[in-house]
RNA sequence: GAUUUGGUAGCUCAGUCGGUAGAGCAUAUCCCUUUUAAGGAUAGGGUCCUGGGUUCGAAUCCCAGCCAGAUCACCA
């Protein structure tokens, strides 16, 4: 790919040359003395302030002898005034008729000296006085343009271009960078508020020989001076919940975790989860702290509480709903399931149109019930609680009920936001779960978790009393930039690999074979000889004339087909 | 994984019945001293995603593939 360039490309090289040749360095070493951002300008604006910026040349508008450009830095876009005189002053004017006019483009890093001033058409704006090169950019950038009414022109918005080039997306489109950092401040302000409740903040391995912590299928990769196989980690909880066991009263960690599963809207293979846990707490009081936790992110990200989520409109405010699943789905099908058995429980599905396999338990069935019948309609926050036991291994068993467990999900706009148990701590009972988490692994699932004895061994040291709970930072970043797709709110989402160039296609190689061995043939005889069809022969001489391996002469009558040298 | 839509210039997109590939912006050259998506004139720029097929002739029709989007399924 990289021996064919563009017209706009070969231009911007040789304004590479044209500039070395004329002294100036198109990349130069020292540090530019930046004392002023583009945001500082429009907000705090002081006519005939000195100021020096730096940023993209983003836009040239040419009068003659003046131009206005506009120069995009970190915070926006300032327009800057070049007037040919003042920036040569003697009789020498290469610096604009030449540097400036000809050698800059679009893109380029330039530093501006300066002072403010305001146009005639109340434009504030940079009278420049110097000018430096910083940084030559030698690939065009797409120029969206954003006309008087709004409209959006010449959207940099394939989505494919988007996301492998990142960094033309974030310099193009303002929104996709506003999005990046609300994510970071999301991030920050739950790290803030986590560590004004004074729990601590831990980093736990992400190769563990065991991944653990949730039932999904794991990346394996192989450490060479173990010779052992290792994993990347699906969760963290195992680990976090081995520091309570160590004597820390609250431990967090944002976690990246690895699940070798599909890709889609709404997943990636690698993804940043937040896990949390406590001692001496349970479930309900870890309700409560989520609610505080995310209500406090959206007053301090956003200013408010309401959020706008594709056509809905979610509030943050406390507090949340709470509603057992069995509740939720009585709620939502009229069906009060509490006493039901598995035989009951399969015809409540069948006559509810839910899908259902004989392999199914009676946890398992009630959670299709519910992902079915009720997961959809909770948009406002909502606590469902009480999931049942089978689903659920490393949560304690319900204080009320057996076949229960103190677990909650949170759901908003009918997805799972967060997941959190009173943490089990049992180790003869934990260790039984893992054991028939292993008979549901023999059977097939693919999901079913593996046995983490040392966890159990932790465990049987005594763990106390833990709540944990675990929110997904892509899943809420989605929610509070109003995305539908997790792509749009990470940096670099997973893609398949860009395709290779191509080589000679076979009929390119026929061809240059035959004129390998007579340089010059007549087009008609040649299409003959290679004895290929129309199209592939069509094919195959554009193919070698845009490599500049043939050429075709035409005199009088007869055209040839001439090999280059 | 299924269904479906799309892939044409640096960017955004047209392209009729199968008959030499189009526009705007961007780029180049020339003119122009206060403009605001776009000053004027002219010009250059194409692997029409890839491979095969049908055809005298394919961006266009057919088949296969690649990539991406959307919807659905799966997802502690």
């Amino acid at each position: 790919m990289s021996q064919h360039l563009s017209e706009q490309e070969l231009v911007r090289r040789e304004s590479l040359t044209k500039l070395r040749a004329l002294g100036i360095n198109p990349y130069p070493q020292a540090l530019y003395p930046v004392n002023t951002l583009s945001r500082d300008i429009t907000e705090n604006f002081v006519e005939g302030k000195k100021v020096i910026i730096a940023g993209r040349l983003m836009a040239r508008r040419i009068q003659g002898n003046a131009s206005f450009a506009e120069i995009q830095d970190s915070e926006g876009r300032v327009q800057v005034y070049f007037k040919r005189d003042e920036i040569c002053e003697g009789e020498d004017k290469t610096l604009y008729n030449e540097v400036y006019k000809k050698l800059l483009d679009n893109g380029d890093f330039i530093g501006v000296e300066g002072e403010l001033f305001t146009t005639q058409v109340g434009e504030k704006s940079i009278r420049v006085k110097k000018f430096i090169l910083l940084s030559k950019s030698l690939k065009p950038l797409p120029l969206p343009k954003i006309d008087s009414e709004g409209n959006v022109h010449d959207a940099f918005s394939d989505p494919e271009l988007r996301y492998r080039r990142r960094y033309v997306d974030l310099v193009v489109n303002e929104h996709v960078k506003a999005t990046f950092i609300k994510r970071s401040k999301i991030i920050t302000s739950m790290r803030n508020f986590l560590n004004s409740k004074g729990y601590l903040e831990v980093e736990t391995p992400i190769l563990q020989a065991i991944p653990g912590g949730a039932a999904a299928r794991p990346f394996i990769t192989h450490h060479n001076a173990l010779d052992i196989p290792l994993y990347l980690r699906i969760a963290n909880e195992l680990y976090l919940k081995r520091l309570i066991v160590g004597g820390f009263d609250g431990v967090y960690e944002f976690a990246k975790d690895f699940r070798n599963e599909g890709m889609d809207r709404t997943h990636n293979p690698e993804f940043t989860q937040m896990e949390i846990y406590v001692s001496y707490k349970d479930y309900h009081w870890m309700m409560d702290f989520t609610e505080e936790m995310l209500e406090t992110i959206c007053n301090e990200v956003l200013g408010t509480t309401t959020v706008k989520i594709g056509n809905n409109e979610v509030s943050f405010k406390r507090p949340f709903k709470r509603i057992s699943m069995i509740d939720a789905i009585k709620e939502h099908t009229g069906i009060d399931i509490v006493d039901m058995d598995q035989i009951q429980l399969r015809e409540t599905c069948k006559k509810l149109n839910v899908a259902f396999d004989d392999s199914m338990g009676k946890g398992k069935l009630i959670d299709e019930l519910f992902g079915e019948k009720c997961e959809a309609n909770y948009i406002q926050p909502t606590f469902i609680t009480d999931y049942p036991k089978e689903m659920s291994p490393l949560c304690k068993e319900h204080r009320d009920n057996p076949e229960l467990t103190e677990r909650f999900e949170l759901m908003v706009n009918g997805k799972e936001l967060a997941n959190a148990y009173t943490e089990l701590n049992d180790p003869i009972d934990q260790k039984e779960r893992f054991e028939e988490q292993a008979r549901l692994a023999e059977k097939g699932d693919d999901e079913a978790m593996f046995i983490d004895m040392d966890f159990v061994r932790a465990l049987e040291y005594g763990m106390p009393p833990t709540s944990g709970m675990g929110i997904g930072i892509d899943r809420l970043c989605m929610f509070l930039t109003n995305n539908s797709s997790i792509q749009e709110v990470l940096f670099f989402p997973q893609m398949k690999p860009e395709k290779k160039a191509l080589e000679l296609s076979e009929a390119e190689k026929t061809i240059l074979t035959l004129m390998k061995a007579t340089p010059k043939m007549e087009l008609g005889a040649l299409k003959n000889a290679t004895r290929l069809s129309g199209k592939q022969f069509d094919t195959g001489m554009k193919g070698l004339s845009k490599h500049g391996l043939i050429k075709v002469e035409v005199n009088d009558e007869a055209k040839f087909c001439v090999l280059q040298a």
